[in-house]
DNA sequence: GTCTATAAGCAGATAGAC
DNA sequence: GTCTATCTGCTTATAGAC
């Protein structure tokens, strides 16, 4: 590969990565493309070289926020937490806050349900592998898959975190993370 | 009251109705005061007579359009359904769809968070008017009440209805909504 | 209170120089 | 490939006639 493409892949992944942080954080309306550019450290006039348009960045960006926070929650990464310390990462209100990791299931739940089929197939298929972790998580504890289960443990998780965003009250927002986690720790949900 | 001042009041009513409807389908930034005041049989100038700013409207219609679906989730109503029926009302395809009745809580999850305190504060109030319901409902049922336990239903009603508009397969919505009413209708959640 | 007209600003996308 | 400049269209909010 010439060194041309080679910078150009590099700038692309530049643009993705701040695209991926400044959308889960503001949502697709809140962030201009001039903004997106200027964190890059670019122009607004060489976007249309890497993208065709705002709402392809958008569903990449997607799958660039879901990737970053899903190697935290893959079982065959050694360094990926165990269960319980992913549910412990995920409800804690330090992803509530979004300064470190921002899962964009549960970042920009009702955001997507605005946007065009490019947008939504790239949710439908990090929620898809979203659900696939936690059946992998369920083998490893109990030797058998339930998916059913693992889609109710996935609403739990996307559900409690983007709720606990949208309330105006850090002291209920606590409660509610501790009850969705409480839910899932027990045995007996 | 003169008729002049019942006259305003029905004219504000009418625009809450049409905001409550359009802001839940499609969220803040895709409905101008435009849209609204048209659908509500008036013109663009006339709102500022009646609200002070696109906000203070959103805000309020999180309100009217919790209160036209809090009558179906109202124990105290005789015409409000039991706990299994508001289970399946709630996780209904057609709730999926927004057609006949749209719970702000699940329609603008995402969208509350990027808004500011006088919104959030709406949210916050209907989503305690939520838990509440379902803490009544508990008592209904078990004869003791246990907020923990309202909470996460509220997370797996509310989530799994965002989580199954947010994404874009059809048969995916049904499994996903079916698990959601199986771990609620089950008495070991 | 409601209307038409308009102010003032911002965004996505394109053109053309380098 | 990246830049600056610009086109085009949209929005919230206000001014003033009726």
């Amino acid at each position: 590969m010439a060194w041309n493409n080679e910078h150009k892949k590099k700038t692309r992944e530049k643009i993705l990565t701040s695209a991926a942080r400044l959308f889960a954080q503001n949502g697709f309306d809140h962030i201009g493309i001039n903004d997106v550019m200027k964190d890059a450290g670019l122009t607004r006039g060489a976007f249309y070289a890497h993208f065709s348009s705002k709402a392809e960045l958008y569903a990449e960006s997607i799958i660039t926020a879901a990737m970053s926070t899903g190697r935290k929650t893959d079982p065959l990464n050694p360094e990926a937490p165990s269960f319980d310390g992913l549910l412990k990462t995920y409800l804690s209100m330090e992803h509530r806050q979004g300064n470190l990791f921002r899962c964009p299931l549960a970042f920009l739940t009702t955001d997507i349900t605005q946007r065009d089929d490019q947008v939504r197939d790239a949710y439908t298929r990090v929620f898809k592998g979203f659900v696939n972790n936690l059946d992998k998580h369920s083998v490893q504890q109990n030797g058998t898959k339930d998916t059913i289960r693992s889609m109710q443990q996935a609403v739990m998780l996307i559900g409690g975190l983007a709720i606990a965003r949208a309330i105006n009250d850090d002291e209920l927002a606590k409660e509610l993370l501790s009850s969705c986690h409480a839910a899932l720790a027990t045995p007996t949900i």
